[in-house]
DNA sequence: CGGGGCGTTGACTGAGATCAATTATGGTGG
DNA sequence: CCACCATAATTGATCTCAGTCAACGCCCCG
């Protein structure tokens, strides 16, 4: 009944909740219609008052301000699974912007629909409520990535955290990864400037942690990068023992 | 009926929602049994499975993180009215800590009575969760100023937005805010060292923007401040024109 | 009056920013 | 298939903001 591969958010719901069938279904009619939107687009700009959220199906989107001396601070990024503007069901207008990495699709949600739902639904909308609070989680500690880590540090905690995250709707599996990012991005989210992004991704490889391909990323230590970034997934509050990829060798030690 | 200046929670809720006397009298009766905490003590530890949430009605406590390198990231200060570990209702285990800056008195809810609020009174079920998703917008924040700001400007933003956060709730006025913070903790928050609080602090009282007078900080230029922390208090979401002190003189210009 | 915590100061250091090219890379039109 | 262009990655040189280290003063408190 309710598509269980193709629809990335109750793929990711399940790590995060405890689902019946039927909650599934409805959730699964969420998805009616979707909307496409091209690269570097914008999909919500600071002051905006929308009257709908959108569930995130295909893509990267990355949440985003801009300081009035121009410079761009990335705080948070999105895959697919994502409600990434369900804040907008509650709070009056837009305090950040949000824009489309890559090419996206999305399904769009009326704020009426979600009202309903959260009536008629209680579990679901402690589900979706839930899923608001692991992204406070998130922003929570890319406060301290970015306050007290180094560039080293910083960029690896990124990559694994975007690793389970990814792992989990299925962009992610066995150390590799989609990787759409700029270092310019990357930079921005990190708070780091972008030659020193791309020295410290040269030192990342160089230590044999990762490497890149095309669009995608390939964790070859998985101990080791979530040493050096200090990474606990516990945050995430994924269900099981999920956060992390299945290191291709030795699962302990 | 309900208590009017004394709850501050209902003082803030006033400022975000639109509260039915019959929804006060509901809030009121969360805060049955309170507990005193002293300063300086944990009131949560990473990895705890709380069975209640704690709304502050005195004094100021503050969320942080231990690096495994043995640096503290401070995420977030709250001030009375605040639930400030709300989300323990739909999340597992703390990922970060709490701890008491001054002696604080605290009320304790159980999740089994938010649970009951939540389904007995929806709109004040939306209150709760569009706080916890003000909170999100001000960890979000506090990514940009970290991640984006210099220790003049990080120092200034973070002046203004305690300055506003406690206006409302009666621990701000005419310019002059309660200040229980030593330096150290405002470098943890800022991602700053101590030393560099201290000069950062002193250039700001050399260009007039604020003095410090035991447990008070006084703003003279909120204008300046303002500029200064490139301060825009939407993030706040706060209902009508508030998150700004009366500068004590020309009110436009 | 002897700590201990906090604020302050000075000297030195360094991680990361900035500036300025240079070199891939992928897509496009001819 | 190839010249061409824009975007992204890379490199080198230099600079600076903020960290670190180490004192020292102040004030409260027992």
């Amino acid at each position: 009944v309710a598509g269980e591969c193709d629809n990335p958010l109750i793929r990711k719901f399940e790590y995060l909740h405890d689902l019946s069938d039927a909650e599934k279904v409805v959730l699964a009619g969420l998805v009616s219609k979707h909307v496409e939107i091209a690269a570097d687009a914008d999909i919500l700009c600071d002051g905006d008052r929308p009257r709908t959220s959108n569930l995130l199906l295909e893509g990267v989107v990355f949440r985003y301000q801009i300081t009035p001396d121009g410079k761009r601070q990335i705080m948070s990024f999105h895959i697919p699974g994502d409600i990434f503007d369900a804040q907008n069901f509650l709070l009056e207008s837009m305090d950040h912007s949000v824009g489309a990495l890559t090419a996206c699709k999305v399904a769009v949600i009326p704020h009426e629909r979600l009202r309903a739902l959260t009536e008629e639904h209680p579990r679901l909308a402690r589900a979706v409520w839930k899923d608001t609070l692991v992204d406070a989680a998130v922003f929570r500690e890319w406060i301290v990535n970015v306050g007290r880590r180094n560039a080293y540090q910083r960029i690896a905690h990124l990559v694994c955290e975007l690793y389970a995250r990814m792992e989990i709707v299925g962009l992610a599996k066995d150390g590799r990864m989609a990787w759409p990012f700029t270092q310019t991005e990357i930079g921005d989210a990190t708070g780091l400037s972008v030659v020193h992004v791309n020295r410290t991704m040269q030192e990342l490889r160089h230590d044999k942690l990762i490497s890149l391909g095309s669009p995608s990323l390939t964790i070859h230590d998985w101990e080791a990068l979530q040493g050096a970034g200090q990474f606990d997934p516990r945050y995430l509050h994924l269900r099981p023992a999920n956060g992390g990829p299945p290191s291709p060798r030795s699962p302990h030690k």
